[in-house]
DNA sequence: CATGAATGAGGGTTCATTCAT
DNA sequence: AATGAATGAACCCTCATTCAT
């Protein structure tokens, strides 16, 4: 009794604790998860220190769930873009336009698993290992089906795919370090779609 | 003989110094900037710790300086390896040859430069960057002749060279998380070349 | 029925209030007072933390409040026993039966008193000595008194009393370190009782 | 070379080593664990925060090798001046002695052993615990003995050693609790003594 | 030159306490 | 009355760096 509880007071916590969420993100793809402090954090949130471990256990544990969350939205976003698609063109234009997208729009989120993660935990570099594995996969899955299907001719496909992964990345993140990212974008989107169906000998019409 | 044992004595301290520099290279590629530390360092150089001090003059700087001449080297091998011949496809699979050489052979090395250095300083940001910058001009160079001379379709040099740079590491990492990445070095350098001459829409005869 | 609405209020209040005192000194007993947190005692009482500052001003001053509502409770209920028997040997039966007896069914109790705190506060250290204190002229007073009638020959009553003070404390929380306290209980008392006798040369039959 | 090493410097860390941990239990002995902090320490001995950690490990691990060492000390000087004599009046005269006296000059090992380490730490509670069951067994050993060979009447030796235990500790706690602890401290001993045998219901003649 | 003892700023974390609801 | 989110002082500990020997 009292405090009408589970109600408002619980909307403004997760509210809160989001908000304290999203400007760790931020702190940590800044600095990368070393040089992040976790006074630094609670500073960017404008709360207390104390305020932090009420949220969250510790720095760690937030970090690697900042990361596995974001990994997952970044994948997930990409992926759902990619199978909208059935065409191999198609599919990597969608699926290089949301990772630009999501570049542009929340570059944070980019910087963090681009960067943020480097070096940072033991208990990390796994997770780091399996979002490169996912990210690849991702790439690999079209080309293994055109190759099936014959739209390509055949080819090392999980190569190409971690070629392909690599070459987004470092592209997006060259986007990223220029004055006016958004400017460039769509420009970034076709340039890349186009490499990528040169480079997977694509002979149909691009899109 | 005054200038020879000065001599002798320069050498032996430079020789000192080089090896701990060695040490310190396998040790921040191990473990990144932050998490490595001092002591780690000098333990791997079998020093104490108040000879890192005479040596360098601190943590930051020495890494800063492996950093350079890390990236100096790196990049130099690649470049003359691109420069010793003038057909694309020979620059392609030379350079990318040359890269993958010094991945098997000095693993620490691309580590420091690709993984070491991320997000460890703001001071080396800069450094950082202009390595990247550097890697990106050293793929576009060829390209940009080649543009010239008619080998290949017009195109985004540029943007073309920053999609190699990523790719080529992206593979040369996956390549070093192998159990036995030897093995499969002669056919990565074969893959990323015939990769890198369809994404240019090539039309020669590969090498 | 004003007042005896106030009244159940009272009631009510002082019942939640001597429930958190009671949780409070199982945990005061369980960890001390530093390992103790307010968290502890408020999730034994089951109620939340802003509870318990209504109740209580701060976590020291329940301490010390506590402690000195169970010593006196612990020395009042040895004092009674004692004082219910004129005779010597019946005195201390009495009260090391009553003081056996309150180890056995509220062990928190005397561990509260013994251990919990010991080293605690530098406000209660006034306190844990006036509680030895009493403690030593519980047990000194028959013993003067027998002293004087010549029941027993002349002896520092005051040291005797310590003495006596220190080896029922220990054997009891021996006693209580054991996995069934109850069992040895009266036997416990009995050596106890012989213990005492004869240590203050007394020559009379024992209880 | 240099650093004429393992000779005068050794000796200097040695001795600073011992300083610190003497420095300690005196910190230890005067506010328990919990209350001691590792600045307290470091302040009583004069030293930067970090030089803490050169010589120990942690706060809880020398507070344990304190408290084991310190318990050692106790209870072999008590142990060799009861082993000392062979006649049970000399054994404990002996004994109760060599308690006094450590107390009387090293007061902070009595203090850190009795009181410092009650509900310090769950994982000092096994060492505690040992410490008290030593601490009986000592006063036990002779009690059977003069059981055995009848220069006492039969008793449960385990209780009346647990019984002397306490006792021992009460008195000598008062005792270092009296502005002069030395002026009594024969005293104390002889009443000890007789109290003792008195207790057991020795029949010869007291030391 | 080389050593390693010594330093202390600063980082992660805990927990008693407050106060708006 | 009761709640629990929020606070921040203070704790333990690490590690880059200095300096007397």
């Amino acid at each position: 009794m009292a405090y009408r509880s589970s109600d408002k007071t619980r909307q403004k916590k997760d509210a809160k604790r989001t908000a304290m969420m999203q400007a760790a993100v931020q702190v940590f793809a800044e600095s990368g998860y070393h040089a992040a402090t976790v006074r630094d954090i609670v500073k960017a949130s404008d709360v207390a220190i104390g305020t932090f471990y009420f949220y969250f256990p510790d720095k760690e544990t937030l970090f690697v769930h900042l990361y596995e969350e974001t990994a997952d939205f970044l994948l997930q976003t990409i992926d759902q873009a990619i199978r909208s698609r059935s065409e191999l063109a198609q599919q990597f234009s969608r699926g290089i336009q949301a990772y630009v997208n999501i570049a542009v729009f929340e570059p944070a989120v980019v910087r963090l698993l681009l960067v943020g993660g480097v070096g940072a935990i033991p208990s990390l570099e796994i997770k780091r290992s399996n979002f490169r594995e996912r990210m690849v996969r991702l790439w690999q899955r079209p080309l293994d089906q055109a190759i099936d299907t014959g739209t390509i001719p055949n080819q090392n496909g999980r190569r190409v795919a971690e070629a392909f992964a690599g070459a987004f990345d470092e592209v997006i993140l060259q986007l990223l370090a220029m004055p006016e990212p958004d400017m460039e974008a769509a420009a970034v989107v076709q340039e890349l779609t186009l490499f990528s169906l040169r480079a997977v000998a694509y002979k149909g019409t691009p899109p």
